[in-house]
DNA sequence: GCCTATCGTGATG
DNA sequence: CATCACGATAGGC
């Protein structure tokens, strides 16, 4: 079960941490994750979420729950299957076809926003260097910054830190190398 | 390999 | 506020 190929995804900024994120874990094709969603978004319907937080557990889920726990200091996190379902069904639910949008919502520096925005403009399949991503924001002497936003993407697959890899081919990635090496492999493939 | 330019963050006072 | 140390970097030597 796998995120489908098409899936689009809808940024939205928040003004400040939320309140409240529902989370729950999942079973993925790579490994084990824990979603972290929040409802409503300003301008949406009711019962709308947006995704916030997606980790893989590389461990086990109590050192992943900590990991958000610390980067969401401010926030309640409850334990809620029952809405991030309403959410994962979408994302990995259906096979190839997927038409749906997906509202991720994401909350930092003006900065790190700005970094978030332009690793969704990567493509599937491509990769793109930090001093590219950091050229192509207008910010080319930014290269160490522009790595640290990357590095605290708290939304992974969908908002893709996966894709940025050093010049010399390094590939350092928070849940590990190897982990990253195969999303990008995935990637490449035809084999969805 | 080591040295340095670079810059947003978070910690500290 | 001011300062400092620290990175998922990159380029020069």
């Amino acid at each position: 079960m796998w995120i489908a190929q098409n899936t689009q995804v809808r940024l939205v900024t928040l003004k400040e941490p939320p309140k409240t994120i529902r989370f729950s874990f999942l079973t993925t094709k790579f490994g084990q994750m824990m979603m972290g969603v929040i409802k409503p978004i300003a301008g949406d319907s009711e019962d709308q979420v947006a995704v916030t937080v997606l980790h893989f557990v590389d461990e086990n889920i109590v050192r992943t729950y900590n990991e958000v726990r610390k980067r969401w200091p401010k926030s309640e996190l409850w334990k809620d299957d029952k809405t991030v379902k309403l959410v994962a069904d979408k994302l990995f639910g259906g096979d190839k076809e997927n038409s749906e949008e997906i509202p991720i919502a994401i909350f930092g520096s003006d900065f790190q926003l700005s970094v978030w925005r332009a690793l969704v403009d990567i493509k599937r399949g491509e990769t793109c260097t930090y001093s590219q991503l950091a050229e192509r924001m207008g910010r080319p002497t930014a290269v160490r910054a522009v790595a640290n936003a990357v590095a605290r993407n708290d939304v992974a697959i969908l908002i893709p830190c996966h894709r940025i890899v050093s010049q010399n081919g390094d590939s350092k990635f928070h849940w590990g190398p190897v982990l990253k090496q195969q999303l990008l492999a995935h990637e490449k493939s035809e084999n969805y």
